[in-house]
RNA sequence: GCGGACGUGGUGAAAUUGGUAUACACGCCAGACUUAGGAUCUGGUGCCGCAAGGCGUGGAGGUUCAAGUCCUCUCGUCCGCACCA
């Protein structure tokens, strides 16, 4: 039996890859290209399964298509900023830069040992200076046309602690490190303008259904949350106008049921509305009732979404647009600042959240939409119906009446039709040290100014001390100190930095051209490479880093540095590792280390293992023993390889094989056939290609020819190399020299049978089967099928015969 | 509530897209070799039944010569969004 040693076979050819520069892409530009990309790792310290299962599905789709010809880019690098490495220095006194390049050198070396076939030349860390250098320089280029802008916005905040936390930081309202409660604070911060896109970033993922899954595109869609409808503005009454210091003469709210005009009951502000502020601030309303505003203000908006609905009077009222009449406005805790202009009009009759304020404050429900399925006394009725009590509009169908009551306020110029996203702009501020500080300057007498380009990057000081109480940026005693760009006077540095998402919004460009100092890419690499063939991740990333990074595509194209679209053309989202039913994880103790399978089995084995045991979209639930059956089957793969007695693709008279020697090889050409398939509708079911494989090898235990075993071997080998790159490049070089990678030509003699297996079915139950020469009449077969079935034919009588060539026959009786 | 994905043996999963359901593997059972086996090899393994046979892709209907696959309804699991006017 020969020896399959994994250690020894994988050391040798990953120190053979690393120093032949294997898998550097050619600069050949003629050449046919694949970029298969991997969402990039955060060095957390080791890699984990999700890792493993990641990597090796694109190391497997990048090594095909080499082997089919094609100029692979398959990069690797770090995003390399964020809080872990900051918690860290808090927790162990290590200086994040330190940590975060310590953990990259022992996380490569980790998935260097899994031999992954990454270009070595274009890894990049996003917290190098040379990245932050450009990505301040998109920032500042954005800030120009106006897709950066500054404004106050409200956020978590940690008194104690000292700073801004992040929503996921805010643990039942309180701080997650000091449980403090948390307050709710008006912050200056940094926004880019992604609404600005809302309508081309909804468009172009037409563009992706062929290569995105939908669940994916339906997430971005709803993320999205395009809404067409009526704008218009409400006056306030002339008494109400008065009562609020003619400061406000109305104001203006946004629906998607026009037609429902006429059941307006109420109005209703949100507790941050300007209007409402001035009734506050100028004691104008009860002491309970500002309570009860300051109350709602103070919730934050995701504990609101739970909260009883709630509102207070604010005893003014607004005139109705086409009756004239008065309504009431209302302060409601459901109504958000955010959207719509903060305000609704309330059609108690025909939306259930209206319907439900209406009933707890004893408010009048006009019903406007009639429906013989309608129950005003028990819910609101939402659905369609003919409109009633709407003047001229009475009558029609409320579909009609959305588009006519449209068209009626725009004739008289009092309302809009009005387009709505959900999107919001992207905060990309940070009260963070380890991070990418936003490059800009306050100037006491300029005001805010980009840094100038020449002055990039603007780097971290190294000298901190990282306490987790406060932005280390704004207590170092000179950083902050500067000259202003402009009129070089004494200004302070903006000393928050950026959210990370801002960096895996463009690395994939960066790879484009290898770590260039002087830009941030060449025009014609990224022509060349981009769009990204093969985009592979976890589905966790399907709205925030898909969306800013398709954003930011965008934006950069805009700004004249590129000419694409859309940066993913394909999309694979990997299922997750699972254990005993549940994700991996440390708190719940059920990790299994791949350093420690990769010293147990070898890398082989973990990647067979990973790829056989699911399809990659699905989830994958880790079993040892099936880990062991792997192994197995590499070590008979390696065994059998004694039956090989040819150096080269040998020439095989096919008429003149036995008949475990046809089957054994159709099998090994099937097995071919489906790994081109896979990866040809990207399906990438590698799973079925390795099963493919297994039943090839059977088939070939049951014959001796050593030419059938050696071109089985030139041919398995090629197919499996992307699953099990070590073991096949061993043995590959030992028996072709390495001849057998690249295409090979399919020849269909195998698949022609001399007989084939027909089933027989009557009233469609299978019954019994016939051999038969391929080229037999349908008369004969029919003939045939029916003398082997005679039994099921007894006292019946043949209405119909079906012949489906090659599959079966299928005999309709009575 | 809205949207999406998915339900196939004891388990992970296949099924050329409407044509022989359960390939491949794990597990289990039996046997061979062996001082021994948690190694290796061989065979068996959907369910009920002694058998003939019947029943089987979450459930109920439907279309069809033929349904895991198409249609309608329904149950269940998972995921995302969630007072978006």
């Amino acid at each position: 039996m020969i020896q399959y040693e994994p250690s020894k076979i994988e050391q040798k050819w990953q120190t053979r890859w690393y120093k032949s520069k294997a898998f550097e892409p050619s600069d050949d530009k003629n050449l046919p290209k694949q970029y298969i990309l991997s969402m990039f790792p955060y060095p957390s310290g080791r890699i984990h399964m999700g890792h493993v299962r990641n990597y090796t599905i694109s190391d497997a789709i990048a090594r095909h298509y080499r082997q089919k010809g094609f100029n692979v880019l398959h990069p690797i690098g770090w995003d390399s900023f964020g809080m872990p490495a900051e918690n860290a220095a808090i927790k162990h006194g290590l200086h994040p830069k330190k940590w975060t390049y310590e953990n990259i050198d022992y996380m490569r070396k980790e998935l260097a040992s899994l031999g992954l076939s990454f270009s070595r030349e274009r890894e990049f860390a996003t917290s190098d200076s040379l990245y932050t250098k450009f990505e301040q320089e998109f920032i500042i280029r954005m800030f120009e046309e106006g897709l950066l802008y500054e404004k106050k916005q409200r956020v978590n905040w940690c008194e104690t602690c000292h700073t801004v936390l992040a929503n996921e930081q805010v643990i039942d309202g309180r701080c997650w490190r000091c449980d403090n409660e948390v307050e709710l604070r008006e912050m200056p911060g940094f926004y880019i303008r992604i609404t600005a896109y809302a309508q081309e970033l909804l468009d172009d993922l037409k563009k992706l259904e062929k290569g995105w899954p939908k669940q994916v595109l339906t997430m971005q869609e709803n993320w999205i949350g395009r809404s067409e409808g009526l704008s218009f503005t409400l006056l306030l009454s002339e008494e109400s106008k008065r009562k609020t210091g003619d400061k406000f003469t109305g104001f203006d709210v946004f629906t998607t049921r026009p037609d429902t005009i006429y059941g307006v009951s109420y109005t209703a502000l949100a507790p941050e509305h300007p209007i409402v502020n001035y009734l506050l601030e100028n004691s104008l309303l009860t002491h309970e009732k500002r309570a009860a505003i300051k109350a709602m203000q103070n919730m934050p908006e995701r504990e609101r979404a739970t909260a009883d609905k709630e509102g207070v009077d604010l005893e003014i009222s607004v005139i109705h647009p086409l009756t004239g009449k008065k309504i009431p406005v209302w302060v409601a805790n459901f109504v958000l600042a955010g959207y719509g202009g903060g305000a609704v009009m309330a059609v108690p009759a025909h939306d259930q959240r209206d319907w439900e304020f209406a009933a707890k404050y004893n408010l009048p429900v006009h019903e406007v939409i009639a429906s013989e399925q309608s129950d005003l006394a028990r819910e609101a009725w939402t659905g369609e119906g003919t409109l009633t009590e709407s003047a001229k509009f009475t009558g029609l169908s409320n579909s009609e009446a959305k588009e006519a009551i449209i068209r009626h306020f725009e004739a008289l110029a009092i309302g809009k039709r009005e387009i709505n996203y959900k999107l919001r702009d992207w905060g990309i501020s940070r009260q963070r040290y380890w991070g990418a500080p936003i490059p800009f300057i306050h100037c006491p007498s300029c005001g805010l100014v980009p840094e100038a380009i020449e002055n990039l990057p603007v780097t971290l000081p190294d000298d901190v001390e990282i306490t987790g109480e406060g932005n280390p940026l704004e207590s170092h005693p000179t950083w902050k100190k500067t000259k202003c760009p402009r009129c070089h006077s004494d200004a302070t540095r903006e000393t928050d930095t950026m959210d990370t998402f801002v960096q895996s919004s463009w690395y994939f460009l960066r790879y484009c051209t290898p770590n260039d100092p002087e830009r941030p890419f060449r025009r014609e690499d990224v022509d060349y490479w981009m769009s990204v063939d093969q985009y592979v991740g976890g589905i966790e990333h399907a709205i925030l880093h898909l969306l800013y990074a398709r954003f930011f595509t965008k934006a950069l194209r805009d700004l004249g540095y590129i000419n694409v679209d859309e940066p993913f053309t394909n999309l694979l989202t990997q299922g997750m590792v699972l254990k005993d039913g549940a994700k991996m994880s440390k708190s719940k103790g059920n990790t299994v280390d791949p350093d420690a399978i990769i010293a147990k089995y070898g890398a082989d084995t973990a990647r067979l293992f990973i790829l056989f045991a699911a399809p990659p979209q699905k989830e994958l639930e880790w079993n040892d023993s099936a880990v062991e059956g792997a192994f197995k089957f590499i070590r008979r793969l390696v065994d059998r390889s004694a039956h090989v007695t040819e150096r080269a693709l040998p020439a095989i008279t096919h008429a003149s094989l036995s008949k475990e020697e046809k089957t054994a090889r159709r099998k090994v050409y099937e097995a071919l056939r489906k790994s081109n398939e896979i990866y040809e509708n990207r399906s990438f079911a590698f799973n079925t290609v390795i099963a493919a494989a297994m039943e090839a090898l059977n088939a070939l235990n049951a014959q001796k020819n050593p030419l059938v075993w050696s071109e089985a071997y030139f041919v398995l080998l090629n197919l499996l190399e992307p699953v099990i790159p070590h073991v096949c490049w061993e043995l590959s070089e030992t028996l072709f020299e390495r001849k057998n990678f690249g295409e090979i030509t399919i020849p269909e003699e195998v698949f022609e049978a001399d007989s084939i297996v027909l089933a027989v079915t009557v009233n469609g139950k299978k019954r019994d089967e016939i051999e038969v020469a391929p080229d037999l009449s349908k008369e004969e077969i029919l003939e045939k099928a029916k003398e082997q079935c005679a039994k099921w034919l007894e006292e019946k009588t043949i209405v119909k015969e079906i012949y489906v060539p090659g599959k079966l026959v299928n005999l309709v009786v009575k």
